[in-house]
DNA sequence: TACTATATAGTAATGATTACTATTAATGAG
DNA sequence: CTCATTAATAGTAATCATTACTATATAGTA
């Protein structure tokens, strides 16, 4: 989990514990005050830091919707539904999509590492 | 193609034109400079503003790469290869992706009305 | 040609993200 | 435990893509 010469701190302790705890998709500064709480002096350049830093070491997911950053620290294959209405963000599991993409992609052409699959709509809610 | 009430001018034309000459997927920038080659004096907000509005109407596609917008004038079902390294864009045509994933999701859950699929990887001429 | 609403150029404002720096503290060695 | 090393932090400034604003110009239409 903590790669080599990382250190551990509360801050980041409380950031990856606050994403783990999470189905919202939440962006930095939804990070920064949720644990704002817990330790009241975090600085929002540190969660920016952390979960920069976090994605890129692949402990989290970060997705790009509407213009920003999302944190999702479910690393499990899955595909997001963004309703165009409310912005919220859902997961849908138990899906081939990734097998099914990895097949399409020629190895000769484009070596695939990773896939976003983003589904476009109206979520439960406001489709009432 | 021309929506109610929308008035063709010269800078609209030669901003499609430009999308629907290339296959780079440009960011704003990209199309305010080409399109500055034949109208010097256009301006950046009138290449953002229309571009907005282009991808609103659905006349062209607007995706969202490394925090940034991109613009695409093909249509047609494709999904999108970004490299991590030199973070070009390519298309692949031809895959019955959405047909897939159209079929997962649940309408009484959720009214998908479109998706974007990103494949990340590396291209051919980087992994050289 | 004249009228009206849309579009434009030019510029200012916004806001998310990143960069910077002096200080703090996590980790490992002795 | 104590110390030394250096990654991490808080606080703040800077960046930069995008949007907002406004007076002027112009496309579309009668």
């Amino acid at each position: 989990m903590i790669t080599i010469n990382e250190r551990l701190t509360p801050q980041k302790i409380k950031i990856i514990e606050f994403l783990k705890g999470t189905t919202s998709h939440p962006t930095a500064e939804d990070v920064y005050k949720n644990v704002k709480k817990s330790i009241p002096c975090i600085s929002l350049g540190t969660v920016y830091r952390n979960l920069g830093q976090m994605a890129q070491r692949g402990q989290i997911r970060r997705l790009e919707v509407e213009g920003g950053f999302r944190y999702d620290a479910d690393l499990s294959s899955h595909l997001h539904l963004v309703c165009k209405k409310c912005g919220s963000i859902s997961d849908m599991h138990d899906v081939r999509i990734f097998d099914f993409i990895k097949k399409k992609t020629n190895p000769g052409k484009f070596i695939a590492q990773g896939a976003e699959v983003t589904i476009f709509g109206i979520c439960k809610n406001c489709k009432k």
